[in-house]
Formats: C-alpha cells, sequence, structure tokens
DNA sequence: GCTTGACTTGGAGCACACTCCAAGTTCTAC
DNA sequence: GTAGAACTTGGAGTGTGCTCCAAGTCAAGC
C-alpha cells in the first residue's frame, strides 16, 4: 500500500498520529498512552503495524476530558465518566448528574478564588502603601 | 507554676496548641509541623516543656499562607516569600512583585475557569436535550 | 534495502504535598 | 503523684498524575 495510512479499513479520517494529538492538546505522548492506559479514552485505532492514530472522535473526547481536567476533575472521576459513556445512552441521566455536579462544584470554586483575589488586592494595596509612604525604613511587614 | 501557658517570658497572647489551630486552619497538626520545618512559618513559640504555641500572628500569617495555597501557589514559591519577609523590609519590593505575579496569573486562572464553565454549561445543555427530545432511545452520545 | 526517527509495551521512577509511625516526653485533671 | 491524652522528633510511606526507561518494532525518505 502506498497509502499513507494502513488503517484496517475504512474511512478517510484525519487519523493523527500520537505526536500530532500530543501537540495540539498539550498532553505528552506519554500523558496519552497513559490515559488510554487507564481507561479515559477507547482503545484508539491502529495502523496494521500496531501503531495508533487519532481520529476526530478521539480529539473531540480528549478535548473534553482537558476541560473537565482544568477545571479540577480527578482522573478517577473522569475515569467514572468514561466508563458511563461506553455503556452507552442509558447512562446519560447518570452523566448528567456528573455534570451538573461538577459544575456547581466549578462555580463554587470561581466564587472562592474570587474572594481570595479580592484578599489579595488588599495585601498588595498595603505593601504598596509601604512602599510609598515609607521607603527604607525599617519597619516590620 | 499554676499558670496554664508556661512561655519562657512575656506576653498574655492567645497562644493556641497546635491542635486548636489546626481546628482553626483545616490544616492537620502534621501539616503544620510540616509547613515549620519546610520554612514557611518561623519557628513558633515553644514552652518550657518544648511545646509549640501559635500567636495571634501566627495565625494571622498561616492565613495567609492558606490564600496563597489556595490560589495555587506552590510550596517552593511560598518558601521563597517566607524568606523575603524573614529578610525584613528591604524586600517589600520583591514581595510586591511576587504578590502582583501571582495575582495575575490568579486572574488569568479564572478567566480560564469561567470559559470551561461555559462549555461545560453547553455540554450540560446538549445532555438535556437527549433526555427530554428522546428519551429511551439508543443514540450515540 | 537501509537508515533514522517515531512508535510500541510493561514497568519503574518522580515531584508534590502531605500523612503516618515509633519511641519517647509533657500536660491536664483528678 | 499518677493516668491518659496530647505533644515531641526524625524519618519512612502514600496518593496523584504523570514521566522516563529499555528493548524492540515500524514508517518514511533516499
Amino acid at each position: 500500500m502506498a497509502d499513507g495510512s494502513t488503517l484496517p479499513e475504512q474511512n478517510r479520517e484525519p487519523a493523527l498520529t500520537i505526536a500530532q494529538v500530543a501537540e495540539r492538546t498539550g498532553l505528552s505522548p506519554d500523558t496519552l498512552r497513559y490515559y488510554e492506559r487507564a481507561g479515559l479514552i477507547d482503545r484508539v485505532g491502529r495502523t496494521t503495524g500496531n501503531q495508533r492514530r487519532y481520529a476526530a472522535a478521539d480529539l473531540a473526547w480528549l478535548e473534553f476530558l482537558l476541560r473537565l481536567r482544568e477545571t479540577g476533575m480527578s482522573i478517577t472521576d473522569m475515569q467514572h465518566f468514561a466508563r458511563l459513556r461506553a455503556d452507552g445512552a442509558a447512562t446519560v441521566p447518570d452523566r448528567l448528574a456528573m455534570l451538573r455536579a461538577h459544575r456547581s462544584s466549578l462555580a463554587e470554586r470561581i466564587r472562592s478564588l474570587r474572594r481570595n483575589a479580592t484578599a489579595l488586592d488588599a495585601k498588595i494595596d498595603h505593601y504598596e502603601q509601604l512602599l510609598t509612604e515609607q521607603p527604607e525604613t525599617d519597619t516590620p511587614a
């Protein structure tokens, strides 16, 4: 086969190598393999030579996982979600419940960060005053 | 001495035990000792029998550290800040610079979380539609 | 067809931030 | 003054999420 990608059958999809997916997602190839081993992503397609080739759907799922990760979901919870997804449409209510719970904990997280940001601003103001009012004076912090 | 706390000299300050500080801060006694060993907090006062007694100022500093931690500052960076603080008023500009940098990365963090929250909302809407439009139908997720 | 670089696997190792442990000491209440 | 809880230390162990490694296989260009 002089055909660039040697997938067993069908599809003219992108079929990216692991290095290409790594570059697009910011994950390392090792992390991508780790996610697959951990069951976060289904076993992706392979070439006849057993090398991974990622389809567009794999990319989309990875991007969703990254969103969950960036918003603080643990690998364990993502594994749970992935398992539900693999179990098909019947688990939609469970998945919805998980997402709603995660969404609300994210809202709380954001509120907490904003409170802390305000307190940090006050601390910064304090330091700025130390600096402008009495530069080079040995007052305790 | 029938005097509850047996600090070497002076002060009628609160002087809390490690267990009391643990309860107030939510940190474990082990974590408090770890923070002290790590140089995040100055060596706190001891009784004649070598047990820790925390003063109000120790509490205030701990609360500030917790704010830094909750907003994602690493132990290493907090060690750096603590060292600057121990070095006195001359390091105020450095400390201010650290706080400003941290404040701005926090702002970016919050923006990113809000973007992700919006994307999650869209995903949740999608799942809700799956549920209301075609309940009990085997459509792929 | 051969080289060079990318890929494969299972498993070991790592950084971070704690958390636990053992053996001994101190504190508090009675 | 004594029992029992709380404390002390140094050091080992843990969970999470990767990250690296060795030894071998595959892919792409010349």
